[in-house]
DNA sequence: GTCAATTGTGTTATACCATAACAAAACTAA
DNA sequence: TTAGTTTTGTTATGGTATAACACAATTGAC
Protein backbone atom coordinates (compact mmCIF):
# COMPACT_ATOMS: atom_id res chain seq x y z
CA UNK A 1 0.00 0.00 0.00
CA UNK A 2 1.06 3.50 -0.92
CA UNK A 3 3.00 4.99 2.22
CA UNK A 4 0.86 8.51 1.24
CA UNK A 5 -1.96 7.01 2.82
CA UNK A 6 -1.23 6.41 5.63
CA UNK A 7 -2.53 10.05 7.87
CA UNK A 8 -5.08 10.33 5.59
CA UNK A 9 -7.98 10.26 7.77
CA UNK A 10 -10.80 9.96 5.72
CA UNK A 11 -10.10 7.13 4.75
CA UNK A 12 -11.18 4.60 7.36
CA UNK A 13 -12.20 1.24 7.70
CA UNK A 14 -16.34 0.35 7.16
CA UNK A 15 -18.26 3.10 7.74
CA UNK A 16 -21.45 1.71 9.05
CA UNK A 17 -23.62 4.08 7.47
CA UNK A 18 -23.09 5.75 3.73
CA UNK A 19 -22.22 9.47 4.74
CA UNK A 20 -24.23 12.11 2.72
CA UNK A 21 -21.42 13.42 0.95
CA UNK A 22 -17.52 12.96 0.95
CA UNK A 23 -17.78 9.44 1.68
CA UNK A 24 -14.52 6.88 1.01
CA UNK A 25 -12.97 7.72 -2.19
CA UNK A 26 -9.68 6.69 -3.61
CA UNK A 27 -6.88 8.65 -2.72
CA UNK A 28 -4.45 7.27 -4.40
CA UNK A 29 -6.42 8.89 -7.73
CA UNK A 30 -7.41 11.69 -5.80
CA UNK A 31 -3.21 12.44 -5.80
CA UNK A 32 -2.84 10.77 -9.29
CA UNK A 33 -5.07 13.15 -10.74
CA UNK A 34 -3.95 16.22 -8.65
CA UNK A 35 -0.36 15.86 -9.73
CA UNK A 36 -1.59 14.75 -13.16
CA UNK A 37 -3.39 18.17 -13.47
CA UNK A 38 -0.53 20.28 -11.61
CA UNK A 39 2.16 18.73 -14.63
CA UNK A 40 -0.24 20.20 -17.19
CA UNK A 41 -0.89 23.19 -16.05
CA UNK A 42 3.00 23.91 -15.13
CA UNK A 43 3.64 23.03 -18.95
CA UNK A 44 0.75 24.77 -20.41
CA UNK A 45 2.35 27.94 -18.55
CA UNK A 46 5.65 27.53 -18.99
CA UNK A 47 5.81 27.06 -15.38
CA UNK A 48 8.63 24.64 -13.88
CA UNK A 49 7.23 22.17 -11.59
CA UNK A 50 10.65 20.68 -10.39
CA UNK A 51 11.10 17.38 -8.55
CA UNK A 52 11.37 19.49 -5.32
CA UNK A 53 8.52 21.37 -6.16
CA UNK A 54 6.40 17.81 -7.09
CA UNK A 55 7.59 16.13 -4.17
CA UNK A 56 5.93 18.87 -2.08
CA UNK A 57 3.05 18.66 -3.76
CA UNK A 58 2.71 15.07 -3.07
CA UNK A 59 3.60 15.37 0.55
CA UNK A 60 0.36 18.26 0.64
CA UNK A 61 -1.78 15.73 -1.12
CA UNK A 62 -0.91 12.69 1.46
CA UNK A 63 -4.31 13.96 3.37
CA UNK A 64 -7.56 16.17 2.99
CA UNK A 65 -6.25 17.64 6.21
CA UNK A 66 -3.65 20.88 5.72
CA UNK A 67 -0.20 20.42 6.99
CA UNK A 68 1.98 22.75 8.33
CA UNK A 69 5.29 23.84 6.70
CA UNK A 70 7.89 22.76 9.50
CA UNK A 71 5.70 19.11 9.05
CA UNK A 72 6.36 19.40 5.38
CA UNK A 73 9.84 20.17 5.95
CA UNK A 74 10.51 16.67 8.01
CA UNK A 75 8.71 15.31 5.62
CA UNK A 76 11.36 16.13 3.17
CA UNK A 77 13.68 15.08 5.54
CA UNK A 78 12.43 11.69 5.81
CA UNK A 79 12.93 11.48 2.42
CA UNK A 80 16.53 12.26 2.58
CA UNK A 81 16.31 15.85 1.08
CA UNK A 82 18.32 18.54 3.30
CA UNK A 83 16.08 20.99 3.53
CA UNK A 84 15.69 24.23 5.81
CA UNK A 85 12.46 26.30 6.12
CA UNK A 86 13.30 28.30 3.04
CA UNK A 87 13.23 25.75 0.90
CA UNK A 88 9.41 24.25 1.74
CA UNK A 89 8.26 28.11 2.00
CA UNK A 90 9.61 29.00 -1.40
CA UNK A 91 8.19 25.40 -2.48
CA UNK A 92 4.80 26.58 -1.22
CA UNK A 93 5.19 30.40 -2.35
CA UNK A 94 5.09 28.48 -6.27
CA UNK A 95 2.59 26.35 -5.63
CA UNK A 96 0.36 29.18 -4.21
CA UNK A 97 0.74 31.25 -7.16
CA UNK A 98 0.15 28.68 -9.23
CA UNK A 99 -2.89 28.03 -7.60
CA UNK A 100 -2.05 24.65 -6.92
CA UNK A 101 -2.12 24.97 -2.97
CA UNK A 102 -4.24 27.10 -0.70
CA UNK A 103 -3.17 28.21 2.97
CA UNK A 104 -5.72 28.24 5.40
CA UNK A 105 -5.30 30.84 7.37
CA UNK A 106 -7.09 29.61 11.23
CA UNK A 107 -4.27 26.44 11.05
CA UNK A 108 -1.65 28.24 9.71
CA UNK A 109 -1.43 25.15 6.97
CA UNK A 110 -1.30 24.33 3.26
CA UNK A 111 -3.65 21.97 1.62
CA UNK A 112 -4.03 20.58 -2.25
CA UNK A 113 -6.77 22.81 -4.34
CA UNK A 114 -9.34 20.84 -5.44
CA UNK A 115 -10.37 23.14 -8.35
CA UNK A 116 -6.84 24.01 -9.79
CA UNK A 117 -7.50 24.03 -13.16
CA UNK A 118 -10.54 26.95 -12.94
CA UNK A 119 -10.66 30.27 -11.44
CA UNK A 120 -12.66 29.97 -8.38
CA UNK A 121 -13.28 31.58 -5.05
CA UNK A 122 -13.10 28.88 -2.98
CA UNK A 123 -14.51 28.16 0.75
CA UNK A 124 -13.62 25.26 3.00
CA UNK A 125 -15.48 23.57 6.08
CA UNK A 126 -13.03 22.59 8.35
CA UNK A 127 -13.75 19.50 10.83
CA UNK A 128 -12.80 20.35 14.26
CA UNK A 129 -12.90 16.64 15.43
CA UNK A 130 -10.93 15.04 12.20
CA UNK A 131 -9.56 18.05 10.70
CA UNK A 132 -10.20 17.44 7.01
CA UNK A 133 -10.94 20.76 4.95
CA UNK A 134 -13.48 20.37 2.18
CA UNK A 135 -13.10 23.14 -0.29
CA UNK A 136 -16.20 23.92 -2.10
CA UNK A 137 -16.79 26.72 -4.64
CA UNK A 138 -19.98 27.73 -3.77
CA UNK A 139 -21.00 30.86 -6.18
CA UNK A 140 -24.03 31.73 -3.95
CA UNK A 141 -22.12 32.17 -0.98
CA UNK A 142 -19.58 34.60 -3.18
CA UNK A 143 -22.31 36.55 -4.91
CA UNK A 144 -23.76 37.35 -1.08
CA UNK A 145 -20.25 38.41 -0.01
CA UNK A 146 -19.73 40.13 -3.56
CA UNK A 147 -22.82 41.94 -3.60
CA UNK A 148 -22.19 43.23 0.49
CA UNK A 149 -19.08 44.84 -0.91
CA UNK A 150 -20.68 46.54 -3.72
CA UNK A 151 -23.02 48.39 -1.28
CA UNK A 152 -19.82 49.08 1.14
CA UNK A 153 -18.40 50.67 -2.49
CA UNK A 154 -15.67 48.43 -1.80
CA UNK A 155 -13.70 46.68 -4.60
CA UNK A 156 -13.03 42.55 -3.42
CA UNK A 157 -9.61 41.62 -4.90
CA UNK A 158 -10.15 37.83 -2.85
CA UNK A 159 -11.73 36.37 -0.01
CA UNK A 160 -10.98 33.70 2.38
CA UNK A 161 -13.95 31.90 3.76
CA UNK A 162 -13.29 29.33 6.77
CA UNK A 163 -15.85 27.26 7.90
CA UNK A 164 -15.52 25.76 11.47
CA UNK A 165 -17.39 22.58 12.85
CA UNK A 166 -18.11 18.69 12.73
CA UNK A 167 -18.28 16.86 9.47
CA UNK A 168 -20.72 14.58 8.57
CA UNK A 169 -18.32 11.38 8.81
CA UNK A 170 -17.67 12.84 12.40
CA UNK A 171 -20.91 13.00 13.63
CA UNK A 172 -21.89 9.47 12.59
CA UNK A 173 -18.41 8.44 14.65
CA UNK A 174 -19.91 10.51 17.85
CA UNK A 175 -23.30 9.31 17.20
CA UNK A 176 -21.56 5.15 17.38
CA UNK A 177 -19.30 6.44 20.72
CA UNK A 178 -22.26 8.12 22.02
CA UNK A 179 -24.59 4.91 21.62
CA UNK A 180 -21.88 2.55 23.36
CA UNK A 181 -21.23 5.30 26.36
CA UNK B 1 -6.04 66.13 20.57
CA UNK B 2 -6.06 62.56 21.88
CA UNK B 3 -3.34 60.76 20.97
CA UNK B 4 -5.21 57.76 20.61
CA UNK B 5 -5.87 59.24 16.77
CA UNK B 6 -2.55 59.47 15.66
CA UNK B 7 -2.49 55.99 13.48
CA UNK B 8 -6.44 56.45 12.49
CA UNK B 9 -6.33 56.12 9.25
CA UNK B 10 -9.90 56.63 8.31
CA UNK B 11 -10.03 60.16 9.60
CA UNK B 12 -7.91 61.97 7.26
CA UNK B 13 -8.10 65.80 6.43
CA UNK B 14 -11.05 66.94 3.90
CA UNK B 15 -12.15 64.59 2.00
CA UNK B 16 -13.21 65.75 -1.42
CA UNK B 17 -16.29 64.25 -2.44
CA UNK B 18 -18.67 62.82 0.31
CA UNK B 19 -17.78 58.60 0.62
CA UNK B 20 -20.37 56.20 -0.18
CA UNK B 21 -20.33 54.58 3.32
CA UNK B 22 -18.03 54.98 6.12
CA UNK B 23 -17.44 58.16 5.90
CA UNK B 24 -15.10 60.22 8.68
CA UNK B 25 -16.73 59.62 11.82
CA UNK B 26 -16.35 61.06 15.41
CA UNK B 27 -14.08 58.31 16.41
CA UNK B 28 -12.96 59.19 20.09
CA UNK B 29 -16.69 58.86 20.30
CA UNK B 30 -15.91 55.45 18.92
CA UNK B 31 -13.92 54.63 21.05
CA UNK B 32 -15.95 55.82 24.43
CA UNK B 33 -18.93 53.91 23.10
CA UNK B 34 -16.53 50.94 22.96
CA UNK B 35 -14.99 51.37 26.59
CA UNK B 36 -18.76 52.14 27.52
CA UNK B 37 -20.21 49.14 26.27
CA UNK B 38 -17.35 46.73 27.23
CA UNK B 39 -17.58 48.42 31.03
CA UNK B 40 -21.45 47.59 31.43
CA UNK B 41 -21.33 44.07 29.37
CA UNK B 42 -18.45 43.02 31.95
CA UNK B 43 -20.17 44.04 35.12
CA UNK B 44 -23.56 42.74 34.13
CA UNK B 45 -21.20 39.43 33.63
CA UNK B 46 -18.99 39.53 36.47
CA UNK B 47 -16.11 40.15 34.31
CA UNK B 48 -13.75 41.41 35.61
CA UNK B 49 -12.28 44.30 32.99
CA UNK B 50 -9.00 45.33 35.00
CA UNK B 51 -7.18 48.63 34.43
CA UNK B 52 -4.59 46.81 32.36
CA UNK B 53 -7.49 44.79 29.86
CA UNK B 54 -9.04 48.37 29.84
CA UNK B 55 -6.18 50.06 28.59
CA UNK B 56 -5.06 46.75 25.90
CA UNK B 57 -8.86 47.53 24.62
CA UNK B 58 -8.31 51.42 24.65
CA UNK B 59 -4.92 50.34 22.44
CA UNK B 60 -6.71 48.24 20.17
CA UNK B 61 -9.39 51.02 19.60
CA UNK B 62 -6.60 53.45 18.02
CA UNK B 63 -7.45 52.55 14.86
CA UNK B 64 -10.25 50.27 12.75
CA UNK B 65 -6.80 48.97 11.60
CA UNK B 66 -5.99 45.65 13.01
CA UNK B 67 -3.03 45.56 15.67
CA UNK B 68 -0.26 42.89 16.53
CA UNK B 69 0.26 41.84 19.10
CA UNK B 70 4.01 43.12 19.77
CA UNK B 71 2.28 46.35 18.63
CA UNK B 72 -0.13 46.54 21.65
CA UNK B 73 2.83 45.36 23.69
CA UNK B 74 4.88 48.63 22.34
CA UNK B 75 1.79 50.54 23.26
CA UNK B 76 1.91 49.23 26.42
CA UNK B 77 5.43 49.52 26.89
CA UNK B 78 5.13 53.67 25.80
CA UNK B 79 2.44 53.85 29.11
CA UNK B 80 5.25 53.18 31.25
CA UNK B 81 4.16 49.41 32.10
CA UNK B 82 6.42 46.24 32.15
CA UNK B 83 4.88 43.82 29.67
CA UNK B 84 5.75 40.74 28.76
CA UNK B 85 4.14 38.80 25.68
CA UNK B 86 2.16 36.93 27.97
CA UNK B 87 0.94 40.34 29.52
CA UNK B 88 -0.65 40.90 26.49
CA UNK B 89 -1.95 37.61 24.89
CA UNK B 90 -3.79 36.84 28.27
CA UNK B 91 -6.03 40.58 27.77
CA UNK B 92 -6.38 39.28 24.09
CA UNK B 93 -7.48 36.07 25.35
CA UNK B 94 -9.97 37.64 27.59
CA UNK B 95 -11.36 40.59 26.08
CA UNK B 96 -11.58 37.69 23.08
CA UNK B 97 -13.98 35.52 25.37
CA UNK B 98 -15.87 38.27 26.25
CA UNK B 99 -16.63 39.35 22.53
CA UNK B 100 -14.82 42.41 22.50
CA UNK B 101 -12.61 41.90 20.13
CA UNK B 102 -12.09 40.00 17.05
CA UNK B 103 -8.78 38.08 16.07
CA UNK B 104 -8.14 38.75 11.89
CA UNK B 105 -6.82 35.88 11.07
CA UNK B 106 -4.98 36.48 7.57
CA UNK B 107 -3.06 39.32 9.40
CA UNK B 108 -2.22 38.12 12.89
CA UNK B 109 -3.62 41.19 14.61
CA UNK B 110 -6.85 41.95 16.21
CA UNK B 111 -9.74 44.50 16.07
CA UNK B 112 -12.30 46.07 18.28
CA UNK B 113 -15.66 44.42 17.63
CA UNK B 114 -18.41 46.77 16.61
CA UNK B 115 -21.35 44.54 17.90
CA UNK B 116 -20.29 43.48 20.76
CA UNK B 117 -23.07 43.58 22.83
CA UNK B 118 -25.16 41.21 20.81
CA UNK B 119 -24.69 37.96 19.58
CA UNK B 120 -23.78 37.78 15.91
CA UNK B 121 -21.44 35.93 13.13
CA UNK B 122 -19.15 38.77 11.57
CA UNK B 123 -17.33 39.57 8.58
CA UNK B 124 -14.93 41.78 7.75
CA UNK B 125 -13.92 43.62 4.73
CA UNK B 126 -9.94 44.71 4.83
CA UNK B 127 -8.89 47.02 2.45
CA UNK B 128 -5.12 46.28 1.27
CA UNK B 129 -4.27 50.19 0.54
CA UNK B 130 -5.32 51.47 3.78
CA UNK B 131 -5.42 48.49 6.37
CA UNK B 132 -8.59 49.59 7.84
CA UNK B 133 -10.85 46.34 8.25
CA UNK B 134 -14.75 46.88 8.42
CA UNK B 135 -17.11 44.65 10.38
CA UNK B 136 -20.49 44.09 9.28
CA UNK B 137 -22.89 41.15 10.49
CA UNK B 138 -24.71 40.00 6.91
CA UNK B 139 -26.90 37.42 7.99
CA UNK B 140 -27.57 36.87 4.13
CA UNK B 141 -23.84 35.21 4.12
CA UNK B 142 -24.62 33.50 6.93
CA UNK B 143 -26.99 32.10 5.60
CA UNK B 144 -25.81 31.00 2.29
CA UNK B 145 -22.57 29.02 4.58
CA UNK B 146 -25.11 27.79 6.62
CA UNK B 147 -27.27 26.35 3.51
CA UNK B 148 -24.30 24.73 2.04
CA UNK B 149 -22.94 23.27 5.54
CA UNK B 150 -26.43 21.98 5.43
CA UNK B 151 -25.61 20.19 1.90
CA UNK B 152 -22.56 18.90 2.88
CA UNK B 153 -24.27 17.22 6.50
CA UNK B 154 -21.71 19.37 8.32
CA UNK B 155 -22.75 21.17 11.57
CA UNK B 156 -21.35 24.83 11.99
CA UNK B 157 -19.58 25.83 15.02
CA UNK B 158 -18.01 29.33 13.38
CA UNK B 159 -17.07 31.03 10.36
CA UNK B 160 -14.03 33.08 9.82
CA UNK B 161 -15.04 35.66 6.75
CA UNK B 162 -12.03 37.94 5.31
CA UNK B 163 -12.30 40.10 2.37
CA UNK B 164 -9.70 41.60 0.80
CA UNK B 165 -9.55 44.47 -1.95
CA UNK B 166 -9.68 48.48 -1.64
CA UNK B 167 -11.89 49.97 0.49
CA UNK B 168 -14.37 53.04 -0.80
CA UNK B 169 -11.91 55.66 0.52
CA UNK B 170 -9.07 54.64 -0.91
CA UNK B 171 -10.72 54.13 -4.26
CA UNK B 172 -11.31 57.85 -4.42
CA UNK B 173 -8.06 58.50 -3.61
CA UNK B 174 -6.14 56.04 -6.16
CA UNK B 175 -8.81 58.51 -8.74
CA UNK B 176 -7.04 61.67 -7.58
CA UNK B 177 -3.54 60.23 -7.45
CA UNK B 178 -4.56 59.13 -11.21
CA UNK B 179 -5.66 62.17 -12.50
CA UNK B 180 -2.92 64.05 -11.15
CA UNK B 181 -0.50 61.28 -12.45
C1' DG C 1 29.17 21.11 -26.36
C1' DT C 2 30.46 25.83 -24.33
C1' DC C 3 29.18 29.81 -22.45
C1' DA C 4 26.59 33.43 -20.11
C1' DA C 5 22.27 34.51 -18.11
C1' DT C 6 18.58 33.04 -15.53
C1' DT C 7 16.27 30.40 -12.26
C1' DG C 8 16.16 27.33 -8.44
C1' DT C 9 18.13 25.43 -4.12
C1' DG C 10 21.17 25.22 0.15
C1' DT C 11 22.63 27.56 4.21
C1' DT C 12 22.85 30.65 8.05
C1' DA C 13 20.80 33.84 10.65
C1' DT C 14 17.02 36.29 12.34
C1' DA C 15 12.35 38.25 12.91
C1' DC C 16 7.73 37.61 14.23
C1' DC C 17 3.83 35.25 16.61
C1' DA C 18 2.31 32.62 20.64
C1' DT C 19 2.34 29.76 24.98
C1' DA C 20 4.17 26.93 29.20
C1' DA C 21 5.44 27.18 33.85
C1' DC C 22 5.98 29.25 38.01
C1' DA C 23 6.45 33.34 41.26
C1' DA C 24 4.62 37.55 43.04
C1' DA C 25 0.95 40.75 43.63
C1' DA C 26 -3.82 42.16 43.85
C1' DC C 27 -8.34 41.29 44.73
C1' DT C 28 -12.46 38.85 47.04
C1' DA C 29 -14.99 37.07 50.54
C1' DA C 30 -15.08 35.27 54.95
C1' DT D 1 -6.80 39.78 59.13
C1' DT D 2 -6.56 35.95 56.69
C1' DA D 3 -7.18 32.28 53.37
C1' DG D 4 -8.54 31.47 48.79
C1' DT D 5 -8.84 33.06 44.19
C1' DT D 6 -7.68 35.65 40.28
C1' DT D 7 -4.59 38.52 37.87
C1' DT D 8 -0.08 40.02 36.54
C1' DG D 9 5.11 39.63 36.18
C1' DT D 10 8.96 36.95 34.66
C1' DT D 11 11.78 33.62 32.29
C1' DA D 12 12.11 30.41 28.93
C1' DT D 13 10.72 28.10 24.87
C1' DG D 14 8.06 26.59 20.80
C1' DG D 15 5.97 27.54 16.22
C1' DT D 16 5.76 30.24 11.92
C1' DA D 17 8.03 32.86 8.31
C1' DT D 18 11.61 35.58 5.79
C1' DA D 19 16.24 38.12 4.59
C1' DA D 20 20.58 37.63 2.59
C1' DC D 21 23.96 35.43 0.21
C1' DA D 22 26.40 31.33 -1.90
C1' DC D 23 26.12 27.53 -4.82
C1' DA D 24 23.94 24.45 -8.29
C1' DA D 25 20.97 23.42 -12.11
C1' DT D 26 18.62 24.77 -16.15
C1' DT D 27 17.97 27.35 -20.33
C1' DG D 28 18.92 29.29 -24.69
C1' DA D 29 22.24 31.34 -27.80
C1' DC D 30 26.28 30.45 -30.06
ZN1 LIG E 1 -8.98 25.99 -4.76
ZN1 LIG F 1 -14.49 15.25 10.77
ZN1 LIG G 1 -14.08 54.82 14.76
ZN1 LIG H 1 -8.75 51.75 2.53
Amino acid sequence: MNAVLKDFSVARPKPRTAPRANQRHDHVHCIAAALATASSLCAARGARLTKLRRRVLEHVWNSHVPVGAYELLNRLRADGRRAAPPTIYRALAFLADEGLIHRIETRNAYIGCDFADRPHQAQYFICEQCGVAAEVDASDIHRRIAARADELGFVVSGHNVEVLGICCLCQQRRVHVGSRA
